[in-house]
DNA sequence: CTAGGAATTTAAAACGTTTAATCCAGAGCG
DNA sequence: CGCTCTGGATTAAACGTTTTAAATTCCTAG
């Protein structure tokens, strides 16, 4: 009984024994050159005439093993470069220390902060976090769930892409892979899911809009095939209809969600009769994008047209004129999720469903009055 | 002999058997809902009375095994949603089918490409990429190369962090993890290395402007401590002594390498005496940066200074005035770097030493003739 | 028929850990 | 002196593959 609460108290505080403190380890020129053979636990055991139990144990702190002992053996791995298999140790335990992450893009600010918040608090943790993008493809977001599974990840965490069947979950869920999800959310599914209340967010930058006078506003970019879209959608036309507004078809463009395709609507946000006083946009690089192609019509962003953005990146702030845009919770968002699967790893009860983070407006330059 | 042949050629082939088809397996409600024990190769072999070796070589499409014999098996595996286990196979083969990628930040668009090119390439041949940061902290670097031996890796493709001790990538290369570099190299090394031509690269920026008739050029953000820093500087020095024109050392503002950074060289750049006509950018992040700045300051981008970039983004080409910036080969950097890699682990010899991309000059509106 | 391959299949030994179950030597005690 | 207890160390059985070498079956030619 004492020996199992040992075990785990040591087994959860220091899972994977560092191999390598390059700077503390004495320079063998000879042996380091050719690396005659590879160095395992029992290499270590033979020389210090242990068992490889007692290396096994040593190296991992164990309490079992007398003081002595354990950094006599730890100095030797030090010395020699031993280097720790996880793979035989995985194989063994069936914990792996990796998790996954899949996003629709690595790459698109968006996820910058919330990739950045889960890697802080994996981390800590100890764990190896594997990332992967789907572009929205459901094969290639099954193909990592696959890769995942058969590495023997322990946990991931996904941004699903669009379509992702129920089924997909269930896989990874039933062959012992935790599953998180942020960002968006795959009806049905019952697991952990943190998003930023997106409906909440857009009527607060069309609420804003309104109270400076504006009628006719538009909604730039995004797709109603995700959940994110939908809602922000949804908070939009609820907020003009709170109003007393009416919400014209034409004036919701649709498309992708990148600066380009900010920069390609700025021809149809203009062709719209009459105008347009606003746009909200989907996110800030749509909007930097529509800011970029209004000023190149020779419109004053802020005082000809209007617009927000979403999601607050670092480069709202320093747009010109500084965009207006809406808070996205995206830290939290990365470090709840990162939290709640660590403490499914734990073996804790965690509720499932989703948790909404709640999105705050930051009023910048871009938006005022409408024009007289 | 002839065994050794076919060996090999089945194993390039097909490294890993895709363990899931889940639109084709059929549903089994029951079975599927508890998982009663994980499905293994001898599950597979008692339940079709073959032994295990003969499913291994099945899943695997060896030609070594009937061909109705296979298909019996494979059709099996997928019904009762066998998984693959790549870590008892990797612990018996010694390899993983992982490949390591660091780089300096992950989210910075500059790597964006050269990451989504060497994914391209990867994911052809079936390996798995592991994506990390090191924010160019060494340690972070060397925790990240600990990981790799530990997964047993094999191969990695590094950006090396600013200070990166020949010793990290001996280190690597000596414990059988074959490495290639990317984007800076570290000097004394001699494993293959692959970036643009920095010098030709920024000197082709600087020439442009030289013959727009500028003389007073300044250079913003960088840093001397990387090879890249020192080429980008030096080819703008050398373009500059080439026409003749001197180089003041108030002239050069080294700073971060982002948009905030341009944005904060802004007021350096415009209290220098007599005041420059002209800035070369660190990259293209910096000079829209920048750009947003001197728009913030009431300057008029193009003709009251000349603004130019490196890199290409997408977003250079809208950005408002359109930047002139050089293109910097980033998706035959990573091309080139993955192919070699693959190569190595090929068991090809590949020649190792730095190889340079040449870079090209994108003029657009952000330079022109100096006031008058 | 039968020898000799060719074509299939298999037994069993790795691969490098972890850990439950023992073992052992002293220490403490009646 | 015999007994239990305990801190330390060890033994040996996994973990799920791959692969060598051998065994078996199947043909085909002589």
């Amino acid at each position: 009984m004492l020996y199992r609460v040992v075990s785990t108290q040591f087994r959860t505080r220091n899972r994977f024994p560092p191999s390598l403190e390059l700077h503390e380890r004495r320079g063998c020129e000879a042996e380091a050159a050719t690396l005659a053979q590879k160095i395992k636990l029992s290499t270590i055991a033979e020389a210090l005439g242990v068992s490889t139990a007692t290396v096994s144990l040593a190296l991992r702190d164990s309490p079992l093993v007398a003081d002595q002992t354990r950094e006599r053996i730890k100095a030797h791995a030090r010395d020699i470069g031993y280097i720790y298999n996880r793979r035989a140790a995985s194989l063994r335990t069936s914990r792996s220390g990796i998790i996954g992450v899949v996003v629709h893009d690595i790459m698109n600010p968006f996820y910058a902060e919330i990739l950045r918040s889960i890697e802080d608090e994996l981390d800590r943790s100890g764990q190896t976090f594997l990332l992967s993008n789907h572009y929205d493809q459901v094969e290639k977001q099954r193909a990592f769930i696959d890769t995942l599974l058969q590495l023997g990840a322990d946990g991931i965490i996904m941004s699903p892409a669009i379509g992702t069947p129920l089924a997909d979950i269930e896989l990874a869920e039933k062959n012992g892979l935790p599953t998180v999800l942020i960002a968006r959310n795959v009806p049905g599914s019952d697991v952990p899911a943190f998003r930023g209340d997106d409906a909440y967010g857009t009527g607060l930058s069309t609420k804003h809009l309104i109270e400076l006078g504006h009628r006719r506003i538009a909604m730039v970019g995004g797709t109603d095939q995700t959940s994110t879209g939908r809602d922000r959608y949804q908070g939009y036309v609820d907020a003009m209809k709170a109003a007393g507004l009416e919400v014209k078809p034409e004036w919701r463009i649709a498309g992708p969600r990148n600066k380009l395709a900010g920069f390609d609507a700025t021809e149809k946000v203009l062709a719209i009769e009459p105008r347009p006083t606003a746009a909200v946009c989907w996110n800030d690089l749509v909007a930097i994008g529509l800011m970029n192609g209004l000023a190149r019509a020779g419109l004053t962003v802020g005082t000809d047209l209007s617009v927000t953005g979403y999601d607050d990146l670092q480069e709202a702030a320093i747009a010109t004129p500084a965009l207006t845009t809406v808070w996205n919770g995206q830290r939290e968002v990365g470090r709840r999720a990162a939290k709640t699967l660590l403490e499914r790893l734990a073996g804790h009860d965690v509720h499932g469903g989703q948790e909404l983070i709640r999105p705050e407006l930051r009023v910048r330059q871009s938006t005022g009055a409408p024009p007289a």
